[in-house]
RNA sequence: GGCGAGGUAGCUCAGCUGGUUAGAGCGCAGGAUUCAUAAUCCUGAGGUCGAGAGUUCAAGUCUCUCUCUCGCUACCA
């Protein structure tokens, strides 16, 4: 595919600023984008390679709020320690950008005008409350009232929780502002949506066919199985219209008069960072960004998670289309996710890997932890990360294949050849015609792979290159061979090094570090790619000293990565922020109830809920409750429970449920019930 | 519930448009060897390709049913 085209941008998924990175990051959509980036590079290949935070967004308000802090601290702390990540592991972004940049937040809103005036969004104004003091609309739950039916002082503006009607603020007596407890003012306010079922038709052609505005646009089959199904899954859903805009004061500010407290939905704002970062970095190199963009020459892949496939696949190349000029994706090779001693990963139960970390417990060993993530890439599938498997990756096959190669070829020249690498007599057995057919078409299989985006395959590929040359030098015996023939055993060794130095380019892209020190023992500060497939280490060049490539990793080192993950024994849980106070009234509001379950059953339709019958002691309810993954209906019945009572009836999934059990959610994502002790009867009052 | 992707040797995974005795690496067993980081090389054992049915001269590879895992999505007050 890249060699069709003249140049290539490729993106990596803006990381969220919100968390440290993980091995899972880096095996999804880093380290991927950086193995093909550095092959295009070395083939001296016209590259760009952008990428930067995403620093917008509810969830970083939040966590600011939380902190007590504000937005801007946290984006800034996670934009720096994101990159020391990155660099840790040699990622090497031509460009690592952010959202909040004034340019970007300037380009953002300029896009989003372009795609107003041309009609791509449909707006719909209505009257919405709005918050003079916080100068921002309101969402209906920011809103409070009295309920017109019941005459309940803290209803919401989307229902009354004492009676349970649906209600709109409007109905509200005396609506208060629940964010500055200000009256809210009735304002005119303008939504803007995507309408996506439009767009049904070309991306339909564009994913299945690979044709754009009815020419040939890119390879379908190229494309990853689980990334076009995905597509599919959505289009054949029939596509929604989707908010561009979003009720908050963090990020974007919509561009258009009246929409002060709204900001671009993030999900238009981070794609259209990766347009700003090849921005500032053209910026920097004092070259023209927009061929990168807009030239058809070029070709544009979007490296990501498999979590980010609609977004990647499908709203972005819709925006892209409706403002015009600029390229869509040729393809999006999204990776599946990254498994961790048997457990997904996970950010709050410290269940990670995180490269930081891994930088501070091995410093400098860098490609070590490549290797194994290339090695394991969940490339098609969800793979598996154990510190076992990366004890064994490390020790067998970096240190014992590779820099074991790599030592006996140095130690032989130095003990022969006193340190300079012997020239060939041209005489060569058939041993070492295979040997250098091989030599001659691994950088071929490499690069392909590579293309294809198979970089396990591509590994495997480098790596047989050297297991080659272990078996050539077991079988020649060029320490034997010496004693004989001088001549044939200078051949032999001739040979091996240009094995090693053809190695040391293939295995560039995977292990730069070692790679470069190889670069420098052979006597050379650069292996292009397009030298590989011949003799590159001349008769006569004197080798530089080479330590040993690869210290093995011990037992001790793996136990103790392992006794790592899981929450700290001291440390403070990092749970949802807490809510904001309550009054003693409110709390004295709620009417809970121990009741004990008599009959549970699954609702049909839905996966998640149970039916129960519960006794409070005066009378016997339905209560529909959200469990039914965590437990079947014989574990439920008989329990004693604890209930809220007055909670307004709501029909769910056309049942009725009056109340709603309590229910403790733990750390590992289960749910546990809140059982009283014993002698509680149902029916006894909690407070 | 709807949809998508997976379920292949003890482990981690390949197997691209259906075609001879199903592959790699690691692990295991036996052997060779010593230039080298007890490294390397060779040989071997080990799989009813999740289960069942179908299409075909021929299926891990296509179709259907079932089952398990992961993800998206709806219902989780």
């Amino acid at each position: 595919m890249s060699a069709s085209h003249k140049r290539t941008l490729v993106t990596s998924a803006l990381p969220y600023a919100n968390g440290p990175i993980h091995i899972g990051h880096i095996a999804g959509a880093y380290l991927p984008a950086d193995l093909f980036v550095r092959y295009l590079r070395s083939r001296k290949r016209d590259v760009v390679w952008v990428c930067g935070s995403d620093e917008h967004g509810a969830a970083i308000t939040l966590r600011a709020r939380k902190e007590g802090t504000t937005p801007r601290a946290i984006v800034d702390r996670y934009h720096v320690e994101m990159q020391e990540a990155f660099a840790g592991l040699d990622i090497a972004f031509d460009h690592y950008d952010r959202t909040s940049s004034a340019e970007h937040h300037a380009f953002a809103q300029q896009f989003f005008l372009e795609l107003l005036e041309k009609g791509a969004f449909t707006e719909e104004t209505r009257q919405q409350f709005y918050d003079p003091v916080e100068r921002q609309f309101l969402a209906d739950r920011y809103i409070q009232g009295t309920c017109p039916k019941c005459g309940y002082e803290s209803a919401y503006g989307d229902q009354c929780e004492s009676c349970g009607t649906a209600l709109s603020p409007d109905d509200l007596i005396g609506p208060t502002s629940t964010l500055s407890g200000a009256t809210p003012e009735r304002r005119d306010t303008t939504l803007w949506y995507l309408p996506m079922d439009r767009h049904e038709d070309w991306l339909r052609e564009y994913l299945d066919k690979g044709i754009f505005q009815g020419a040939d646009h890119h390879d379908p089959k190229a494309w990853k199985a689980h990334v076009l199904g995905q597509c599919r899954s959505w289009i054949e859903g029939g596509l929604q219209s989707r908010a561009m805009t979003r009720d908050l004061d963090w990020g974007v500010p919509v561009p258009v008069e009246g929409a002060e407290g709204k900001v671009l939905y993030v999900w238009l704002d981070a794609p259209l960072g990766y347009i700003t970062a090849t921005r500032h970095w053209a910026e920097k190199k004092g070259v023209d960004w927009k061929p990168y963009w807009m030239d058809p020459e070029t070709q544009l892949v979007h490296f990501i998670g498999k979590d980010n496939i609609v977004f990647h696949c499908i709203i972005f190349p819709i925006l892209l289309k409706e403002h015009g000029g600029y390229l869509l994706p040729h393809n999006v090779p999204a990776n599946e996710f990254m498994n961790l001693e048997g457990d997904k990963i996970s950010t709050s139960r410290n269940w990670a890997v995180w490269a930081k970390e891994y930088i501070e417990d091995f410093p400098g060993r860098s490609d070590e932890m490549r290797y194994v993530l290339a090695s394991i890439m969940p490339e098609q599938k969800d793979a598996e990360f154990t510190w076992e498997d990366f004890q064994a990756r490390v020790n067998n096959e970096l240190a014992d294949v590779l820099g074991n190669f790599v030592n006996r070829v140095f130690v032989l020249t130095g003990k022969f050849h006193g340190g300079k690498a012997p020239g060939a007599s041209g005489r060569w057995t058939e041993v070492d015609r295979a040997l250098l057919d091989l030599v001659a078409s691994t950088p071929g299989a490499v690069g392909d792979a590579i293309e294809r985006y198979r970089f396990r395959d591509a590994l495997q590929h480098a790596m047989g290159l050297v297991r080659a040359g272990n078996k050539y030098l077991t079988e020649e015996e060029p320490w034997k061979v010496v004693k004989t023939d001088p001549e044939r055993a200078a051949d032999i060794l001739h040979l091996a090094l240009q094995v090693t130095a053809n190695a040391a380019i293939v295995l560039s892209p995977f292990l730069p570090r070692t790679a470069q020190r190889l670069a420098m023992a052979l006597g050379t500060s650069e292996l292009p790619w397009d030298a590989a497939g011949s003799a590159l280490v001349a008769e006569g060049q004197p080798l530089g000293d080479l330590p040993i490539l690869f210290e093995k990793i011990t037992d001790e080192q793996v136990a103790h990565q392992q006794a790592k993950l899981g929450p700290d024994q001291e440390g403070m849980r990092d749970v949802e922020a807490e809510k904001e106070q309550t009054t003693f009234d409110d709390f004295q509001a709620m009417d809970l109830r121990v009741a004990e379950v008599l009959a549970a059953e699954k609702v049909k339709g839905a996966d998640k809920l149970l039916q129960l019958t519960v006794r409070t002691g005066y009378d016997e309810r339905t209560v529909v409750s959200g469990i039914a993954e965590h437990f079947s209906p014989d574990d439920v019945v008989g329990r004693k429970v604890v209930l809220l009572a007055n909670l307004a009836p709501r029909k769910i999934r056309g049942v009725v449920s009056q109340g709603m059990v309590l229910m403790a959610s733990t750390e590992d994502g289960g749910l546990r019930f809140i059982t009283p002790e014993e002698g509680v009867e149902a029916g006894d009052v909690i407070r």
